[in-house]
DNA sequence: AATAAAGCCAACCGCGGTTCG
DNA sequence: TCGAACCGCGGTTGGCTTTAT
């Protein structure tokens, strides 16, 4: 059985693919006018072009055919593509046939280029996460000012204990004195005291009100898609409603 | 001036629906 | 009726150009 074109380049996979060479929109253009639009899968056959009849469909559906309009869309076209994509949805064949002379895979790009709100690129992920690590910073030197206060205030409270210990080991001792030879109900009484003295100490290192809200300070989600919304909202300094989007994307 | 990043667009891929032998 | 071929669609990718640093 004699292999014609098509079967041998299928079967070596030589299908040339990529972009398309002045020669080859020519003989495409050369086999529409002569055999019409269809039978995509014989222009191969016909005309030797290494290409598949998808490819050459879509060579021919988004560039060669003459009806197509050149350059940028209108602002009357783009007012047209909000309209029926808030309509349509993604339906871009649809859209593109109220848009003479626009190809479905045209308005498909305007539409991603200029209307799609994308995950952020690498600069501005780059510039969202300075901003982020300067927050952040700033809600550190906050937490270390809070605990530089607290340490003080803990200090200033130690001191205080141990002038009130050092005034009753004196009150002790001038009471020792009196009596030479004190009963050893006082010495536990001291002990007592002590331990007491070393315990309100300790005390002072537990959390207190001032140091829990200190330390429940906002911190980061793990989540990255709520961390990437308030950063978001962080720049944009926007409510959440705009981008008026379906969230399809 | 060099280089990295973003913008843009043509082309490819995979899938589902339709047609035809 | 069924399976292969064909077609069309939407999503994705690759590469060239432009812009920003």
């Amino acid at each position: 059985m004699a292999m014609d074109a098509m079967s041998s380049a299928v079967l070596q996979g030589a299908w040339r693919k990529g972009p398309w060479t002045a020669l080859e929109d020519r003989l495409l253009t050369e086999y529409v006018q002569q055999q019409g639009e269809g039978s995509w899968n014989s222009v191969a056959k016909l005309t030797g072009l290494r290409r598949s009849g998808k490819s050459c469909r879509l060579r021919w559906v988004n560039y060669l055919r003459p009806d197509l309009k050149r350059g940028k869309i209108t602002a009357d076209e783009e007012t047209v593509i909000l309209q029926l994509h808030a309509m349509l949805g993604n339906r871009w064949s649809a859209i593109a046939r109220c848009l003479p002379g626009r190809t479905d895979n045209e308005i498909k790009n305007y539409w991603r280029t200029h209307f799609k709100k994308a995950r952020p690129s690498r600069r501005a992920r780059a510039q969202l996460l300075h901003q982020y690590q300067l927050q952040q910073q700033q809600q550190h030197r906050q937490y270390l000012h809070a605990l530089h206060l607290l340490q003080q205030q803990q200090q200033e409270m130690q001191m205080q204990l141990q002038e009130n210990q050092q005034q009753q080991q004196q009150q002790q001792q001038v009471m020792m004195m009196a009596q030479q030879s004190p009963p050893e109900e006082d010495q536990a009484v001291i002990t007592t005291v002590g331990n007491m003295n070393s315990m309100e100490t300790a005390e002072c290192y537990c959390p207190c009100p001032a140091a829990s809200a200190v330390l429940d300070l906002p911190l980061p989600a793990d989540d990255e898609d709520a961390l990437w919304d308030s950063l978001w909202r962080l720049v944009d300094g926007e409510d959440g409603s705009s981008g008026g989007d379906s969230g399809e994307y």
